[in-house]
DNA sequence: TTGTAAAATGGACGATCGTCCATTTAAATT
DNA sequence: AATTTAAATGGACGATCGTCCATTTTACAA
């Protein structure tokens, strides 16, 4: 008794469609993979396929060769960290105060969610590659767009606050040089990982914010409001 | 009239020697270009004794296979890297502020001659494989060694007369963000080459650190001392 | 000038690279 | 159950990889 139009609608969830996108992202996962294991350079399709379980042709089959499925594990890893991101930012109150902000993009960005060995590795051994790969420059690229808005926001209504001169420019340079500053923390990290601290890498970064805003952090972190 | 002891000694200064010593050098730099100009997973050798215009079996001959030739253009890349560094901090006179020092270090590793695309390029490209190669891990790793010791002997001082708490902290601080710092901006020039603006970037540090220490540092560097 | 030993050459070699396609497998349709 | 067709397979292919060595070149000593 075949039901009229139910059951196997063209949604693409048919089965068919589950494996082909479960394939999908087994090959996007063993590239990831291999490049925090063993680097960019000696990534190859047989360490890929041999990672993955899966067959050679499947490469050229959904991404038209391996530069195509580097592109694709690249997008991937920056889906991951922004996604990662974004759902420790989401945590703050939305009453919280903008020095609360900073400090949770601070905090997140260098907790092991985020800052780990994988994720570094990743991250290094592709930037090397950047100049090459469009694609792969487009991931270093982009974290700003959301991110930099977000703290500059934070930023300029803590310099207004705070009575400075020319808060904007204040705000600017804040947002740049914490950026900087977690940059710095992640290139720390990937050379001593043992060594690394997560607690002073923050520490050191709000002893510099609290020396220029003192109302608003101290070397703990945000602090509470009233002048 | 053959003279005793003179003429030929083996003070391996003789044009056999040179010669050797020129396609050694010759073969490092080529390699260190095509690192810079197509990375270092493109890097093979061909393109090196392509770029040096010597033979192919040069490099077997002078560093055992092309792992012994990379661990030398990564230490050459190193040394230049220090050499030019340290060439530009002699400049400051010897009775300097130590917040002219701290200006120097922040200034030099900013200009043109240690921050450039090769130099760069060249950074990232090998930092990728840092975790595979070791020579190449103490490449990124020997930054601290001289610099550190000197920034925080400078920071110490500034800290001491600013009359902090905890002055060998604060110098720990000062200088490990310092170092962040740097390493963040450099970041920052690989992604962005043209929009990357040295001044802007000094100033950021500058801001910071005149927050820190107030009476040693202004937006445009070190401030005379005279409390 | 001749002999010799160090240095440089460039091609041969097997291994591995990434691409691509003839074939097989299996989900979906009739 | 038979047919269709999308997906997956795995080996063949030429190109390129890094290594190594038989040969040639050349600086130096005799």
């Amino acid at each position: 008794m075949p039901d009229s139009s139910d059951s196997t609608t063209d949604d693409s969830t048919g089965r068919r469609a589950q494996l082909r996108e479960r394939n999908r992202l087994a090959l996007i996962e063993a590239t990831l993979d291999c490049v925090a294991e063993i680097g960019y350079a000696r990534t190859s399709v047989s360490t890929i396929i041999d990672k993955a379980g899966l067959s050679r042709g499947m490469i050229h089959l959904h991404f038209n060769g391996k530069d195509g499925l580097m592109d694709a594990a690249v997008q991937h890893a920056s889906d991951l960290y922004y996604q990662n991101l974004y759902k420790l930012l989401d945590k703050v109150r939305p009453s919280a105060w903008p020095q609360e902000r900073i400090e949770a993009v601070i905090r997140s960005d260098l907790s092991e969610t985020i800052l780990n060995q994988y994720n570094v590795r990743i991250w290094y051994g592709f930037r090397g590659e950047a100049r090459e790969r469009k694609s792969i420059r487009t991931f270093s690229d982009t974290r700003d767009v959301r991110l930099r808005g977000l703290m500059f926001e934070a930023f300029t209504t803590i310099a207004e606050a705070s009575g400075m001169n020319d808060p904007e420019q204040t705000a600017r340079d804040a947002t740049h040089g914490t950026l900087a500053f977690l940059e710095g923390m992640w290139a720390d990290y990937l050379i001593h990982p043992d060594a690394f601290d997560r607690g002073e890498a923050c520490r050191i970064i709000f002893r510099f914010l609290s020396a220029l805003f003192p109302d608003h952090f101290d070397l703990t972190g945000a602090r509470p409001n009233g002048a």
